[in-house]
This record gives structure tokens, sequence and C-alpha cells, in this order.
DNA sequence: AAAGTGCTTGTGAGCGCTAACAATTGACGC
DNA sequence: GCGTCAATTGTTAGCGCTCACAAGCACTTT
């Protein structure tokens, strides 16, 4: 009586119209070999024919794999962390896999854990987790992991696969790029001092300048807004014997060109400034900013790569590798801890504009 | 023997150590009213001391619901959208929802069957798309949709429940704010024709002048992209009697303000130009840009109260309302036809910086 | 005293799928 | 003719949970 309400197909429909047992058709299904040519095709037309899809809920159930990847981000809204994460997503779905993002406003421990929590409830298979700075990688690298991580921009040390840019080689390439057009010494904004990209960045800064023999000044700290690095650039406008600037990102950057101008001091006729990221703004600045390109798309995709790579390295060893290679120690998960956690380092790219030159007499 | 190995704790496992069945442990989990209250706290202190977590998909599977919510999104590098984004994200897991993403690099319909497809395969609870062009939104009307969808930015006549900002009234304060300032008339740079943003916000512009009076010069078309505005700039730049300019984009608006600066054309003193979106950059560009304000993180929060409306509203009618109120038509899903889609409009604001001022001699 | 009420708890079935095993078939060799 | 083998298919038992229903109990009501 109640039977005619609309619900949709299940392997069962789809047996019975074939003329199998249901076991067939999730044999079609999963591609088994052990399938005779003529049965499939039944199957695959009883599949059409219904319109049948497969339930992956309760797939997942017997399994125990949801087919879901979660990634942890943070400040979606600036363009980096959201090119990171478009590449990230295209390449799990591409794979195969669900996307699921939890996105923090604020990059502390406990939201962290919050976030992972989350995740942990639709049990994702695995993780991509945007961690930025130094503490994050390391309460990241002190939670349990139930499942397999791989970090982008995080910290390679803390024991954790890590996808990044070579910020230090960023900074280096900024600052012999300045020295090279002449100028004696660079001055630097930075990023917030957590911040392993600030760091990083600051670094190749610093000791490019060392290497060179060249004065280095204190440098100067914003928050990767424009507003500070307008703040920033309003102090840098005081300075006598300022030539260059190497700003840590093109936000800030912005700032910095808006204070020199309102100080009526010329980009780059008085004063070279460089960013970092190469923004999509960046080339239309007044003047166009000398930059350094990141692929962040590519970082995306590495990191989806990593993660696949442990997915599949994870469930081949049990009962295989694992028993018969380690026969006594049956504890330790993963590869030998002889085998480093992989690390891969992505290039970034000088892209010279107008903003960078000569200095004066030079 | 092999009960050695380490599996995460089962509801029978809570049951057994709190003395109760299985279905007690579930009652608890799922706030149910009659349990006892030292027989609740007994399961609870069993469910802390094991570290059970309830396995979600045991539970979806029977009780047909994901807790997913399904975002489509478009090009999510742009500040808009991943604004937007944040804002959904946001609200859905403060509702308790997961969140599933696909980002759509091209808007194309194919694209977005696919995407459609992709979420339908992990069976989520509802969807929110992203769909600024005016094709995909048809398109999204047309595609059948087993469960409830909210639409971002769409348009508001194919039937669809949808969120947006009023781009319209937003091109009608810009211009208004122009005329008033005492410009003769107001040049318009669009965005692509296709996109509904585009639309309104030019259908403001040019109600606005033709209820002043003004002149209508045709408007320049760009693709957002601060390249495009560069060029529209350009040409802008030729015209003689050219004062105030409306960009429909910041980023656009950059390009303009670069075009103009290389002529030598000074900004605000010869020509007023006004932005749309107010990404974080626009105050600091040369001159700080006037332009107008919209709350993405609202239209996100917005966005997601509305599905989850239409997810409450789903399940009540089942067997109540439903049945005692339209006795005869069964066949009909959702509230009555009478009840059109909501649409819920978020409004923008006006943020008047250093770009726009009073034309020559007035 | 029998029946009814409301609260609390337990029992059994089953969501849709996969994994393990069992059963069937035909080919082959002796 | 019979055993052996591989290929193919079916049968059964869960995965961990929720739902429908039943059962037990303490109270009331007639």
């Amino acid at each position: 009586m109640a039977r005619n309400v609309q619900r949709s197909p299940v392997m069962a429909d789809v047996a019975r119209l074939a003329g199998v047992s249901h076991q067939t058709v999730s044999r079609v299904l999963n591609d088994h070999p052990n399938v005779r040519q003529e049965t499939r095709a039944r199957v695959l037309a009883a599949i059409e024919g219904l319109g049948y899809r497969r339930n992956s809920t309760a797939r997942a159930l017997v399994t125990k794999q949801s087919n879901t990847l979660g990634v942890v981000a943070f400040d979606t809204t600036l363009y980096g962390p959201a090119s990171t994460l478009y590449g990230i997503e295209r390449a799990a779905r591409d794979a195969g896999y669900f996307v699921s993002i939890v996105s923090l406003r604020e990059l502390t421990s406990h939201d962290l854990a919050e976030a992972l929590d989350h995740l942990g409830r639709q049990q994702v298979d695995g993780l991509v987790v945007i961690a930025p700075q130094s503490a994050v990688a390391v309460a990241l690298a002190e939670m349990p992991q139930p499942v397999p991580v791989v970090t982008v921009e995080g910290d390679a040390d803390v024991g954790l696969p890590v996808v990044n840019v070579d910020q230090r080689k960023g900074g280096v390439l900024v600052t012999e790029h300045l020295l090279r057009l002449g100028h004696r010494t660079v001055w630097h904004v930075s990023g917030p001092q957590d911040w392993l990209e600030a760091q990083g960045r600051m670094e190749g800064w610093r000791e490019t300048l060392r290497a060179a023999g060249a004065e280095i000044h204190e440098p100067l700290s914003g928050d990767w807004s424009p507003r500070s690095g307008y703040r920033c650039g309003q102090i840098l406008a005081g300075m006598p014997d300022l030539t260059a600037v190497f700003v840590a990102n093109d936000q800030m950057a912005l700032g910095v060109l808006r204070a020199l101008d309102e100080a009526r001091i010329r980009v780059p006729e008085d004063v070279s400034v460089v960013g970092f990221d190469d923004i999509p703004e960046s080339e239309f600045f007044a003047p166009p900013l000398t930059t350094i390109s990141q692929d962040f798309s590519e970082v995306g995709r590495k990191a989806i790569a990593l993660l696949l790579d442990a997915l599949a390295g994870e469930d081949e060893p049990v009962g295989t590798l694992r028993q018969a290679m380690e026969p006594s120690d049956g504890v330790r998960e993963g590869p030998s801890p002889a085998t480093p956690p992989p690390h891969v380092v992505v290039q970034p790219r000088l892209v010279v504009r107008r903003s960078s030159g000569r200095p004066h007499g030079s």
C-alpha cells in the first residue's frame, strides 16, 4: 500500500533486475576480476536503467574508509591560502576524494584541536593542515593523529610530512636582486614573527646581507595587512639612507608604497620596493611591483600527492610487509623511524617589475 | 588471542561498562528525555572513560542524514567568494554540519553538473551554490535536486531560494554619490555581462543616470581583472569630457587608476573613480578608493540560515502537516506553490575615500 | 483486585554495503 | 568415471548505529 513511495534504488534492486545476486553487483562496481563479461554487461545495464548510485555511507561503514580528506586552513580570504586550498581541492577531487574543510580565523592551539575534533567525527581518511605558525606545527605534532597528516607551510623539524615554498630562497632572491642593482643595503618589513613564512623570508634576507658584508638594519614588523605596511612605510620614509626595502608580502608592500608616496619619495627613483606573493593586483600597483611568485596550486597538488602516498602506504604493510619485516615490534606505526618524513619544496621565482631599480648615482 | 588489537570503542563497549543496553547509550547521546538522571550520568562516565566517539557513518546510514552540507563555489581565490565561503563554513560548522566543498575554475553547466554529482555521491543533506552567472542559475534550476538548495548571488527569478547583496542598490549609491558631488554624468566599467552582479551594478548606474536626466555613455566591459580595468582605463583616458567613473569592482578600479596615472590624469582632481567590493587593499590604493562595502560573511551566514530552515521544514511535514493539510495531492514536494522561494537581500554600504571628489569648477 | 498510566529500559530488526566462505560449473587428465 | 582445479556465482554474517516495539516497574484509578 505505502509501497509507491519513491526511494532510490539499492544494490538489491539492481541485482534483481540483472538476475544476479547483490554480491555480483558489488563485484562489478569494485572491478573484481572474476566476473563474466556478459554478466558484467547485464549488471551495468541494470545500473544504468535504474539510475543506481552506490550508497557511499554504507560502503564507508564496512570498509572504514570515508573517502574524504579533511583540510584545516587559516584565513582563506588571503590570496595565498585561497589558492593553495584550490589546488588541494582540485587534486583531491581528481583522485576521487571528497574534501571537507574547516577554516580558522584564529590560529590557536585550541581552535586547531577543535578543528581536528570536528574532522575526526567525520572519520576523514587523511588530513592536510595549513600550519604557517611554528606554534601550530608543534601543537599539531603533539596531538594524537589517528590518520595520516600532511602539513603545508609547516615546520619541517616537527616530524610531520610537509610541503612548502622555499621562503628563505625567496628572501635570498629579492635581496640579491637589490644588491646587484647597486644598493648598499636593504631594509626589511617582515611579517608576524611567529609565522614560519615570515621567518624564512627574513632569514634569506639577513643571510644574503651578511654574506655580502652589507649593513643589517633592524627589520620592521607588520601583520601582513596593508595597514601595517603603511605604518612601517611611514617609519621608513624618515630614514635618511633608505634606498631599498624588501617587504614580506604584497599587501604590506602596497601600504609601504602609499606611505612613501605621501612622503614624496619616488619609487623606484628614490627607493626600490620589492614584495612577496605576486598577488594579481601587484602588477598594477603604482608602480608595478617587483615581487616573488609562488605556485600555490602546485603546493596544494603536492600536498595531496604526499597524502595519497601515505594513505597507500598505510594499507599495504598490514599483514604483508610489516609482519614479515618487523617480527617483534608491532607497536610503531608507519614506516621505520630511519626514514624521515617527506619534505617537498617548491621553488619561488623572482618577478622583476618597475618598483625596483638602481639607486641614485650608480 | 588476536583480541589485543587496539580498536576504537563502540556503543556496545560503553553499554557494557555502564551496565546498560546499547540503546540506552544511544538515548543519552541523542538527548532523549526519558533516561533516569543517574543512568545518564553512568553512561556519560563510561563514554568519558573509554574516550568513546559516536561513529557518524553508522549513524548516517540509518538516519539517512550525512550531516554534511555541500558548497559549490566559483573562483575562491577572489576576495568576495572567499569571504562568502568563510561565512558559510563558519555558520555551517556552528550548526553542527560538516562542509564539503567543490570549487570550479570555469563556470560551465557541465562542470556544475559534475560538481553536483560529486556532492550527490556524498549524500549531502543540503547544498549552497554560489551561482553568479545567469546561465548557471538557470542550469541549476533545471537540474534535479534531491536535496534543498540555496543559491548565493543567483537569479531570484529561477525559482530557487537565494541570498544576495543588492547590487543594483550599490550601483545607485555610487552613481548618486558622484552626481551629488556635481559630476554631469558618470562613465561605467562593467564586469562580464553574463554575471548577475555585473548586471545589477550596471542597472543601478544606468537608472540613476536616467532618473537624473544625465547623459548615458556606452559602458566599457572588463572581466573583473586588474588588467582588463587597465585596458578600459586607457580608453577612458582619451575621453575629453571624462570626470567620473564607476568601476564594477576594486581590482579593475586599480587598473583604471594605473591607466589614468600613466596618462597624467589626477584622481580625484581631474577624474573621480569609485570601485565596488571594498577589498582590504582598496584603502591603500593611490589614492584610497571610494567603494561599496559588502558584508560577505553575512551573506554566507544568511545562506546557511536559509538552508537550515529548508532542512527543518523538510522533515516536519511528513505525516503531520503535509498529510493533514493536503489531503489529495501527494506529489508536489515542499511548501505550497503559493509561497515563493525565500529571497534574502543584504544591503551594501558606500565607503567614501579620497578617489572621489568634486569636478573642476564646481 | 484488575486495569490503566507514565516513565524507564531492553530486544530485535535492519539501514546498504563488503568480506569471507561455500557452492556450482565446466575443463582437464588419468 | 572420478578427482582436481580454476573460474564464476551465491550465501551468510556483520560494520555501528537508530527505530519500533515490548517489557518491567511504580503509581494511580475504578
